[in-house]
DNA sequence: TTAGGGTTAG
């Protein structure tokens, strides 16, 4: 038997067909032209592994039969479409065809666009266009117009459509559908839409496409409407269309509707795949009714590790770690996926140190490892936690394993520079890609806005624009953050008042609560309250809380009351709302109205969460609790303080006893004590450890208090180190000083504190 | 002389 290598070497190019005759194996051929019914293409079908496969090839080779087109163009579609295809083999195989046939290029376009590497996919076509002598026809256009999807290619699909036209294949159906589902990839959902009402003749896939692509697109609403339309219309909808149904119903979190849907698809007999019943089990963990979805999942006939994965997903959403973690240990095995929904499921819940656990343990397994997904998720953790020491060896990691910064990667890995302090990190990440969406700008926005750069966000905007990005409502929440940040009154409501008119964007609560918040700072408070009492859709917590913080700012008593008492009916357990208007009366010296609001919350029994600090040593976050003496190196923390006290007093560094005054959320006696808040332990374990150049970059879960604030400037400069500080309200509270920074020039100082303000 | 487009977890 000649092993592939052997047989393409022996049997060149310019080898002559042998007439059937001559042929030692044949049995009957058709006719002189025609091989469809020879034997040893009739074995191809018969073919139940690539080994075989090869085994055909080469008889194939030896007889001649390979150099007719349609002989070789079968052996190709089984290497390349066969369920244990073996798409680089079948490449080697087409490259050894002296002319293949259009049907041949289609196969290969066809194979490549599912494959993983869609890109290869457009080359093939591209050298089709060059070497085929057949122009492409109706068969080759959806493939390619996969691929471009699956790569988001705007441009090449645009063209790609142009291209169809000019064919005269503009109305063929299956061209058509594959076009929404690209215009939807691309984030061109109007288009999508614009090709789907100009099909001339709609088939159920042409209504799936339209459907999934606004169920796809966070557009769950139309994606129903359209359902219901298409009853209207008489078309049956299938599996595949209830799988895009189920997907709204998820995203609509609407358990009403999700079960509607379920027993509709009873009620019509509609086939109950695997995917549509991994569908439903989603909607139903999404929608938070975790019953059915344990009773679906149980009689299932068939699970796969979508299943596994949904209901594990389930578990941790509902908070049962043990239970997530036990069906991760019972499935049949653990893929990436299940890694990721476990690493997820604790950095969406806010527990990354949990999350870079299961992280470390994925890497220590042998039989999974970390993908693009899992990176994301464990940068966002590393992100939460300012981890950077991490967080920057996962950009070394991605590096030396040469994956590509895609935009979810590039998003996270500026995301977490910048809420790790880093911002030239953050712009250094930007500037180094080709390729980015609207999450990559707006997380670039939202950095230089955490980091008081409002007019160089503003900026980015404008470039932003120039390369016909479309803005979506988070560049919105982040460009009138930025406008908060740096005091751009006029800006920011200029960009409030564009959104929908100008961009299409429908302005949400978190936009009125940037507003308000802008007004507020500003001291326009009744201009806020106006805003807020024409608001089209319901204030929220944000809106309240963003009004009070405003007028604790300007020492507006009676506004400050309406505004928690709202706040208050919408979120009874805020902590922070009752801290707030207790501050503000303290201001003004309204000292029994402060003990009515230590009564009022020591009867409703609210639990506050106690200060706690992190610190990233050398790769490994340090955690410390006001007053807190459990760290291994406590005692030589505490001798640092008792040296940075003595070095404060010596620079004439007196506590801002009003800070104690005022009711804090570390409000027990013992943490009252300025000193003991966890900022300063971590702080002084900071200097202990660190080396004297790197910056110590400290996470905290509450509010910096004001004076821990001017203590830390002052520590930053007595010990001429760089101290990062970042609390509760880093990403929406906008309470920072603004610090004047070009987009790349560097500090002017070497103190760089974030967030400022104080309680 | 062969064929295709739309589907779920993160």
């Amino acid at each position: 038997m000649a092993t592939l290598n052997t047989a393409l070497i022996s049997h060149p190019r310019q080898h002559r067909l042998p007439t059937p005759t001559q042929n030692p194996i044949s049995i009957t051929v058709n006719n002189d032209r025609f091989f469809a019914n020879h034997p040893i293409l009739l074995l191809i079908d018969q073919c139940t592994g690539t080994k075989q496969l090869k085994q055909v090839h080469a008889q194939m080779l030896r007889i001649g039969l390979f150099f007719d087109p349609y002989s070789a163009s079968k052996l190709i579609t089984a290497f390349a479409l066969s369920p244990s295809s073996s798409l680089g083999y079948a490449r080697k195989v087409f490259d050894q065809i002296p002319q293949p046939n259009l049907y041949t290029w289609n196969i290969l376009i066809r194979a490549y666009a599912s494959s993983p590497d869609p890109d290869h996919s457009l080359l093939i076509f591209l050298q089709m266009l060059v070497q085929c002598p057949e122009l492409p026809n109706k068969f080759t256009f959806p493939f390619v117009i996969k691929a471009a999807a699956e790569l988001s290619a705007s441009r090449l699909g645009r063209g790609l459509h142009g291209m169809a036209v000019k064919a005269s294949l503009g109305s063929d159906v299956f061209i058509l559908n594959s076009l929404i589902h690209f215009y939807a990839a691309c984030g061109c959902l109007d288009m999508a839409y614009q090709v789907f009402v100009n099909i001339p003749r709609r088939d159920v896939v042409s209504w799936n496409s339209i459907i999934t692509s606004f169920a796809q697109g966070n557009c769950p609403d139309e994606a129903l409407e359209l359902f219901r339309v298409m009853e209207a219309e008489n078309m049956k909808p299938n599996d595949v269309t209830m799988v895009g149904i189920l997907s709204a119903c998820a995203k609509k979190l609407d358990l009403e509707i999700g079960k509607w849907v379920h027993s509709y698809i009873e009620r019509n007999e509609i086939n109950g795949s695997l995917t549509l019943n991994n569908a439903m089990l989603d909607m139903y963990t999404k929608c938070g009714s975790f019953e059915d979805a344990k009773r679906l999942f149980d009689k299932m006939p068939e699970k796969d590790i979508v299943s596994w994965t949904t209901m594990l997903a389930g578990y941790a959403k509902l908070g049962d770690y043990d239970a997530a973690l036990r069906v991760f240990n019972a499935m049949p095995s653990q893929d990436t996926a299940a890694w990721n929904a476990l690493i997820s499921a604790y950095e969406q819940s806010g527990k990354p140190k949990e999350a870079l656990a299961v992280f470390n343990e994925l890497q220590l397994c042998q039989s999974a490892k970390p993908d693009e997904v899992t990176l994301v998720s464990t940068l966002s953790a590393c992100a939460q936690l300012g981890a950077m020491d991490l967080g920057g060896w996962i950009h070394v990691y991605i590096k030396r394993q040469g994956i590509k910064l895609n935009c979810h990667l590039t998003t996270s890995l500026i995301d977490m520079y910048s809420k790790c302090g880093d911002l030239e990190k953050a712009l250094e990440v930007f500037h180094s890609v080709d390729t980015r969406d609207v999450f990559v700008w707006s997380a670039m926005i939202a950095g230089l806005a955490m980091h008081g750069c409002g007019r160089d966000a503003i900026y980015l905007f404008t470039k932003m624009k120039e390369t016909k990005v479309k803005p979506n409502a988070v560049t919105f929440t982040n460009l009138l953050c930025a406008c908060s940040h740096t005091g751009l009154v006029e800006e920011g409501r200029d960009f409030f008042n564009q959104m929908e008119p100008v961009y299409g964007v429908l302005p949400g609560v978190k936009h009125y609560a940037c507003m308000v918040d802008i007004l507020g700072r500003a001291g326009r408070l009744e201009e806020a309250m106006k805003l807020i009492k024409n608001m089209p859709i319901a204030p929220g917590a944000s809106v309240w809380g963003a009004l009070l913080a405003a007028c604790r700012l300007h020492g507006n008593v009676d506004l400050a009351e309406q505004a928690c008492g709202c706040l208050l009916e919408l979120e009874p357990w805020n902590h922070g709302a009752y801290v707030l208007l207790s501050n503000i009366y303290a201001k003004l010296g309204k000292w029994d109205k402060v003990s009515g609001i230590r009564k009022l919350m020591r009867d409703s029994g609210l639990k506050k969460e106690p200060g706690c600090s992190l610190v990233e040593v050398n790769g490994v976050v340090h955690e410390f609790l006001v007053g807190d003496n459990s760290h291994p190196l406590c005692e030589k923390i505490y001798m640092k303080l008792d040296e940075i006290s003595a070095r404060l007093k010596s620079v004439g560094y007196v506590p801002n006893k009003s800070h104690l005054l005022q009711l804090v959320e570390e409000e027990d006696v013992q943490e009252q004590a300025l000193y003991l808040h966890s900022e300063r332990l971590a702080i002084a374990f900071g200097l202990l450890t660190m080396g004297p150049s790197q910056p110590i970059r400290i996470v905290k879960n509450l509010r910096v208090c004001g004076d821990c604030h001017s203590v830390a400037k002052l520590i930053s400069r007595l010990y001429d180190r760089e101290i990062f500080l970042r609390d509760s309200c880093w990403n929406e509270v906008q309470q920072s000083l603004p610090i004047d920074k070009g987009i790349l020039s560097k500090p002017t100082h070497h103190v760089a504190i974030l967030l400022v303000e104080t309680l």
